[in-house]
RNA sequence: GCUGAAUUCGUCUAACGGUUAGGACGGCAGAUUCUCAUUCUGCAAAUAGGGGUUCGAUUCCCCUAUUCAGUACCA
């Protein structure tokens, strides 16, 4: 019988997420979609020095501006709420307890000073210190004090923290459904800390194992910088006593920085010209970072974009909806080698999305664009813009720029076009054109308008490119556009006309 | 330093012992077009190094190198 697939986003509200965070979630959310599972997030906020305001939000909006769906968690509730861990606090205390019962756990009583201190003397002499196995015995815990000391120091109110007592010698095996069968001895392993009194808060170790346990989590599929404290969760879940039900884990393999070396991180963006997040993030200290969203970019293609970082479907599509991703993700064409991150895929992707995208629906997205500059239009209307000037563009913000003159007549006139075009016969041409042709049009549409100036041509012998880019340079103001009979047949006659006339005045013979 | 993981075109990756080592991004060159884009076609571009195992290794094993991660009373 397979167990029903429960899998969990467990970020820690610390800063903004970055989209190796939202890949992570996303990669939960496609296997639990996959295997009709349920997502869970879990927000674990145990270091009470490190919460960052609006972080929690700002993680719920990302997600939601992603399309990943939570089904339990802090904002939805479920059978096993709170789903925030500074919520759940005297459950923690109570498994650390059973661990320093059952001998595999202990009291420290050594304060971040002390430890500190010898740390630096370590390091003095060359050698790491390590609080385990070989020196805990002379430490100040209770594994050194007796019953009696360690009571009385508690009582009387000394910090104290409770520390996990790893095996001197014992070879860990686990399994990883990425990595395969990796294998640790434990006499490389420290004692690490599962709960502080300082804040009466577990660490990560102790919550994470608690909560997935508690939580029924079938599989944690999380980064790979988690792949070292591995041994620990195992050998948690063995003290605990609850070997038989441990979750499967998945390690994934890390974003790397688009130069350079080492993980992508925060900094990377503002340094190259690329979002590091999936939303602008402004800290309390008022530090802006840009993110996708407001960089332009369809959450549609941001998704798909990061979903084959790390991972392919071992056929040559590229392009997949979420409802395809799901279709075919599975943890198997996961890949175990660190991903650089290519802001040159990420623009291409997008730009894929905008060219796919359905007129209406970008029409949709150009009405509030066009607003904002100052301009009405309808729906139908930007929904003919969009359909000229989708293919043109790489991110929402293109967009503007690239049907402006449709609502701007220009002020100016480029330079390098007017040199080139702006010069021997043309400007009597355009004359020519607009007195002969243009004015007499009966129906000033595309084809009408098409039709009668290939007439022209045709019949004056006249170059098509001379012409016609020089007509731009006078309806445009530049050298760059759609089809300009479909620009006259959006514009109007009279506005065509209008530029024309005021281009022969301004401009002159040439 | 120690522990672990990883290593195919510049980048993301495919090839689960036998392929002219495939695709995509980016680059370059053409074609199409009234311009710019788009689109299409083509070109250059890779198995980290050394040992094994095998008739045959990108693929399996070992060593070396390199990279990354972890090494907190952070997650």
């Amino acid at each position: 019988m397979k167990k029903t697939v429960r899998v969990r986003f467990a970020p820690s509200p610390t800063g903004p997420l970055h989209i190796g965070g939202v890949r992570t979630a996303l990669y939960n959310y496609l296997f639990a979609r996959r295997h009709g599972g349920t997502m869970i997030l879990r927000i674990e906020d145990t270091d009470s020095t490190r919460y960052v305001p609006g972080a929690e939000e700002y993680i719920f909006e990302a997600l939601r501006w992603s399309g990943i769906l939570i089904d339990e968690g802090v904002e939805q509730g479920g059978p096993h709420a709170p789903y925030r861990q500074s919520q759940r606090r005297e459950i923690y205390l109570r498994y650390a307890k059973q661990l320093v019962a059952s001998n595999n756990a202990y009291y420290a009583f050594d304060t971040p000073q002390q430890l500190e201190t010898l740390r630096k003397e370590c390091e003095a002499r060359g050698e790491s210190f390590a609080y385990n196995h070989a020196v805990r015995e002379k430490m100040d815990n209770s594994l050194s004090l007796s019953p009696e000391q360690v009571s009385e120091r508690i009582e009387r109110g000394d910090g104290w923290v409770i520390r996990f007592r790893m095996p001197a010698a014992e070879q860990i095996c686990m399994h990883d459904l990425i990595r395969g069968e990796v294998t640790v001895d434990s006499a490389t392993l420290d004692d690490k800390v599962l709960y502080k009194s300082a804040d009466n808060l577990p660490t990560y170790h102790l919550a994470n194992i608690v909560d997935d346990h508690l939580m029924e989590i079938s599989h944690v599929i999380r980064g790979e910088e988690w792949l070292p404290s591995l041994p620990l969760h195992y050998m948690l879940y063995k003290a605990l006593g609850w070997s038989d039900t441990q979750p499967e884990f998945a390690h994934l393999p890390l974003i790397l920085k688009p130069a350079g070396q080492g993980k992508l991180s925060k900094r990377d963006g503002d340094k190259m010209g690329f979002p590091v997040f999936p939303l602008l993030w402004q800290s309390p200290e008022g530090e802006v970072a840009r993110g996708y969203r407001e960089d332009g970019y369809l959450p549609a293609a941001f998704v798909n974009m990061l979903a084959l970082l790390g991972w392919n479907p071992g056929t040559e599509q590229e392009l997949f909806s979420m409802e395809e991703l799901i279709e075919a993700f599975s943890l198997e064409r996961v890949g175990k080698n660190g991903a650089r991150f290519s802001p040159d895929k990420a623009r291409w992707f997008n730009a894929q999305y905008i060219h796919h995208m359905d007129d209406t629906a970008l029409g949709e997205l150009l009405v509030p664009i066009v607003r904002e500059h100052g301009f009405q239009v309808d729906i139908a209307l930007a929904s003919r813009i969009a359909a000229l000037i989708k293919e043109r563009a790489t991110l929402l913000g293109d967009l503007w720029e690239l049907c402006r003159y449709l609502f701007v007549a220009p002020e100016e006139y480029d330079r390098a076009t007017r040199e080139k075009y702006w010069k021997g016969d043309n400007p009597a041409l355009i004359a020519d054109l607009t007195v002969n042709v243009l004015e007499r049009l009966e129906s000033f549409s595309t084809p009408q308008i098409e039709d009668a100036i290939h007439h022209w041509l045709e019949e004056g012998g006249h170059n098509m490119g001379q012409v016609m880019n020089t007509l731009r340079l006078t309806i445009t103001g530049a050298n760059r556009s759609p089809s300009l009979y479909d620009i006259c047949d959006i514009l109007g006659r009279d506005e065509t006309l209008a530029r024309i006339r005021r281009a022969l005045a301004t401009l002159g013979e040439g």
